[in-house]
DNA sequence: CCATGTGAATGCGTTCACAGCC
DNA sequence: GGCTGTGAACGCATTCACATGG
């Protein structure tokens, strides 16, 4: 059976919910109080990975993840890494769930090849021109974008042309991309754009 | 007529595309093949706006603006604080679109008295337990929550029972919140997740 | 009563098809 | 031919209703 993209989603967000979230098992009586969504549509959301991990006595929080992460193939580590070592880009190259999480860092680039030979940092630096030996060498995936805003295209070009499958886009620019490659944009204002048509009120 | 969910993000991120591009005239042709989506969907979109912004040779790229914005109530400004001074939020104290954008930063907050003191910003910062009386007195709709993990949901609380309306969440835990309040969640694990399942391949 | 699971029915968003216009 | 705009048709996601089990 195919899974809906709305599904997929929620099933994100509840898998998110499960690894904070103490309890051994769980209901969807307790799942809707927990989201606000309909107890109807969490069944059928978790009845789409098809595995015996529900009973009479709600589901097993242990075998749910497994499930969640194995039906959106999250159940294998993927590599990524860093194009961009300003501010945010090498702030990430030390964040800490780069080194046990599900993501693993792999490289960082920079145009600068002195910032590349200075900045200390637990995984391997290159200058950009090797982006496109090295993503292919490591099967790196996904990449975070942080370069300034006139330089994002062309560092998404070249990441693309390395084979790059998904970029999480921190400049407040909107990349063209060949609709294979995933584009994430993570910016500030459309959040709050987002948040602000979500609000009701009086004169809104 | 009520405009559907879907069709709000795919307004919010033409809105975002229109603000970038140059021109003065698109087409949904145009727009298909800017974003991915039909034709078909981008004129229904554009009609669920009742304005009379479309002729026989294109839509008029400003008229559309505002029009969007009047649709989704973004024809307004809205005041905006930070709660959490640490590195991201005392950076964002002074990011640039906050001070001519739609969204207006009116305040700071920081359960550290010295650094509210210290700090230099463009707006006034304040303790933490001063919160409900500024946030009301200054109509502040939105929060960005920068406060680390374990304060979160604390912070969260003062915040709501403030008034707040919504809030952009940076810390990696699940706030628990009224359904009248509008969260969003910015983690980058979250984005790395949803970029993955998004990634189509042999053995995904 | 509580729970999961699932085919069937409902309802909503997208797509179609065509009218009207340049 | 190009374009917008829109009721109608379609298809898919959600909800319902009920079977099954403790």
């Amino acid at each position: 059976m195919e899974i809906p993209d709305p599904a997929k989603e929620r099933l994100l967000y509840l898998l998110k919910l499960l690894e904070k979230g103490g309890t051994l098992t769980l209901t969807s009586t307790h799942i809707e109080s927990l989201t606000g969504w309909s107890r109807d549509s969490i069944r059928k959301d978790i009845s789409y990975l098809a595995a015996d991990i529900g009973s009479t006595s709600g589901y097993d929080v242990f075998a749910l993840k497994n499930a969640i992460k194995k039906a959106l193939h999250l159940d294998r580590k993927r590599k990524i890494c860093i194009v961009g070592l300003g501010r945010l880009g090498s702030a990430y190259l030390n964040f800490s769930a780069f080194q046990y999480g599900d993501f693993e860092l792999a490289a960082g680039f920079d145009a600068n090849v002195n910032r590349v030979e200075i900045l200390s940092s637990p995984v391997p630096l290159y200058p950009t021109y090797k982006m496109g030996e090295i993503i292919g060498w490591f099967s790196i995936e996904i990449s975070l974008l942080c370069v300034p805003e006139d330089q994002a295209q062309s560092a998404a070009d070249k990441l693309i042309s390395a084979g790059i499958r998904g970029i999480v886009n921190f400049a407040p620019v909107i990349l063209k991309a060949p609709p294979e490659i995933a584009v994430r944009n993570v910016y500030i204002i459309d959040d709050l754009r987002s948040l602000s048509i979500r609000i009701p009120s009086e004169n809104n």
